[in-house]
DNA sequence: CCAAAGTTAAACGGATGAGTTCAAATACGC
DNA sequence: GCGTATTTGAACTCATCCGTTTAACTTTGG
């Protein structure tokens, strides 16, 4: 049995003074020491060592090691999204608009909402949610709900107001937005086996182009084309009809 | 401490006489262990009671906890990827085409492609690949090659034989297959909580016929549109450039 | 300078589970 | 029918780790 690699700080001081950093400390090392170990391998005792603070002041704030997860996640999720909200408000909310090019723009923001799933936490923060989905089923939507939502809704309303400015197409915003963000990243689990090898420059250069392209050449105004097909296709013969 | 739920047979006689049988009894009874408990909270005890085997023998054929779930995984990759193909070459291969409204056939191999991913066992599959991916890198990769390859193999064939036909504008159906089974499934995860929800038939529907509407407003023939902008946009000016 | 509140470190209790050992049972060759 | 080799099942070893307890200590207020 080996080891896959210790935490490199093994005993951080409690940053500041007080009960808030204390919990600050607490999250983070948790954080850390999740993302590397997996919530089952994740020992409390490293955690309060990484922390600084004693075990029993874990448990004084957190009270179980499931209730410390979901804080370390919904407040991740909460920074993660605050975070590509914040850059994406600069670029958009500006009426700066660095350049005329759409696909250069749509290119700019993929990259801006990537940078945060690409990360190593960002990545492991996913495989940590999925790992614990089952055991913690409202886990996801609350995860969802703080970290998801908002920046769809951001896309969408940027894409509602270029729909509305006549540079795009598009009739459902909402929708448009969560096809936009699958498309951008929807190579990017291959591409970096689930986010355990770094993507090369190029690849990742490459699969936004692939997902902007695709966006634009359904979305893009000017060609005629039927509003959508909203008429439901049945949804499956059940099972092979084989006639 | 509450356990979640007990597996239903707690004894099963090993079918059939034989090491064969025996090695298969095993990787059943694993792969219903796993995937109720996840890989850490799964015992070898129970999956050796489930599968109506001796401990030892769990050890003798596949030696270790660890080689047992890879070859759980694996397997299950190659039935599920077996299974879709079967069902694509059913529809696709033979030259009955049951319709010939493209969206209808799109939509059809929708379902048959998301029919494996909705079970209960594709996504605890996927939740255990995503929770094990960082202590064992290597598995997503041997996943994807013998689960994931194939089908998209299978589909981007079919997208050129229709791009061959003149039904599809596509100039890159690797792509393009991929992009298809992105922008079907895109929704799923948040529908279903992971898989720890059931879907309402309508609401997968729906997100089907979006994903079929985007893929067909961006490759269906007639409208006349640039080719692609392969030209790849510069990849993102690190962080803010705040100039 | 003293007292009270909360915090710390260390040790403990209880439980779980991977992997091994060992005697008994089963299958098989002669 | 007998001896050999393999398989079984149950007990065992060893380690981990959650959560708690206890006693010493630090900090704050008077």
């Amino acid at each position: 049995m080996r080891t896959i690699g210790d935490v490199a700080d093994s005993e951080q001081h409690p940053a500041r003074r007080g009960r808030v950093a204390k919990r600050e400390a607490i999250l983070a090392a948790a954080l850390r020491v999740f993302v590397q170990d997996g919530y089952a391998a994740a020992g409390i005792d490293r955690i309060a060592a990484l922390a600084g603070v004693a075990k029993p002041t874990v448990y004084n704030h957190f009270g179980d090691k499931e209730a410390l997860f979901r804080s370390v996640m919904l407040d991740s999720a909460r920074r993660s999204a605050a975070k590509i909200i914040e850059a994406l408000d600069a670029r958009l909310g500006g009426r700066n608009a660095p350049t005329d090019d759409l696909a250069e723009r749509l290119t700019d923001v993929a990259h801006v909402i990537l940078e945060c799933q690409l990360s190593d936490e960002g990545w492991a923060l996913q495989r940590l949610l999925y790992a614990e989905a089952s055991r913690m089923p409202d886990l996801y939507d609350e995860v969802a709900r703080v970290g998801g939502q908002p920046v769809v809704n951001a896309l969408a309303g940027w894409l509602a107001r270029l729909a509305h400015r006549g540079e795009l197409d598009v009739d459902a915003p909402e929708t448009a937005a969560s096809q936009f963000m699958t498309l951008i990243a929807g190579d990017l689990p291959a591409l970096s086996a689930l986010g355990t090898r770094p993507i090369s420059q190029a690849d990742l250069t490459a699969a936004v182009a692939a997902g902007v392209g695709t966006f634009l050449r359904a979305f893009a105004p000017g060609v005629d084309r039927p509003k959508q097909t909203s008429r439901a296709v049945s949804p499956t013969p059940r099972r092979e009809g084989s006639r």
